[in-house]
DNA sequence: TGCCAATACCTAGAACCACGATGTATCGTC
DNA sequence: GACGATACATCGTGGTTCTAGGTATTGGCA
């Protein structure tokens, strides 16, 4: 039950920090997202309505986010912004991924340089 | 049991892409696998045995590792090498690594700067 | 001698997240 | 009137990682 003390479960949350990214620049809905992350990553990444959606309910849950219901074209779209709460939450998780990354980027590019033993 | 067509189930994988990596310079055991995570990510990364060693076996069963038993000071180590199989394993994953951090790298640095139509 | 940390291996169980599939409803177009 | 795009939603599954535990030997230290 305890929250996990070490590792954050290793690269998870990747969708939410994309997400919050993203809802820095201003007020999104759903189906905008999964569509910004798949044009914007030039489809490199492309994440489902099925991660998108359950995303932003929790996020919502957990007060990160704000709901508002707007009707466009006789379609209903749910804008979702940030709150001061998430953007805490989206600098947490960047500062996580960053130190993570640089990590295993240093173990990915490392040459065997300094004490290194010869590759044979 | 389709092996997932679109994100590799995200970023999981890593701890697999550390091992194989590490092994890239040589043969290790898996003990001293769990240090060398711990102690060149500056303990930003710490994979418990419990992960270290099931990743092990899998590679193992997979053909990317062969084990050799070897008993040291009266204890019995495994030291593993890749094969060629792991390193193409080793090659595929790092790619795919670089792919998905850089496209994930773009969006977070991206300032709101020009972009597209804003939808609507 | 007795104890405990470090070394070195292993497995089981749970937690968790992302995924695909699927369902609803509206709009525009052919 | 069928179909694709828009826009929301949930459910079940699957695969990975995590923690927690278990065994056994070595060496240091009180």
């Amino acid at each position: 039950m305890a929250p996990r003390e070490t590792n954050p479960n290793f690269m998870n949350g990747v969708p939410e920090l994309l997400i919050l990214r993203l809802l820095q620049h201003g007020e999104m809905y759903g189906y905008e997202l999964v569509q910004a992350i798949r044009d914007r990553t030039g489809s490199s990444i492309a994440l489902g309505e099925g991660v998108v959606y359950p995303v932003l309910h929790n996020l919502e849950r957990d007060g990160a986010l704000t709901a508002q219901r707007k009707p466009v074209n006789g379609r209903s779209r749910i804008y979702y912004s940030l709150t001061p709460t998430g953007s805490r939450r989206l600098s947490d998780l960047a500062a996580t991924w960053t130190t993570l990354t640089s990590a295993i980027q240093t173990l990915l590019t490392e040459t065997g340089a300094p004490h290194a033993q010869p590759v044979l």
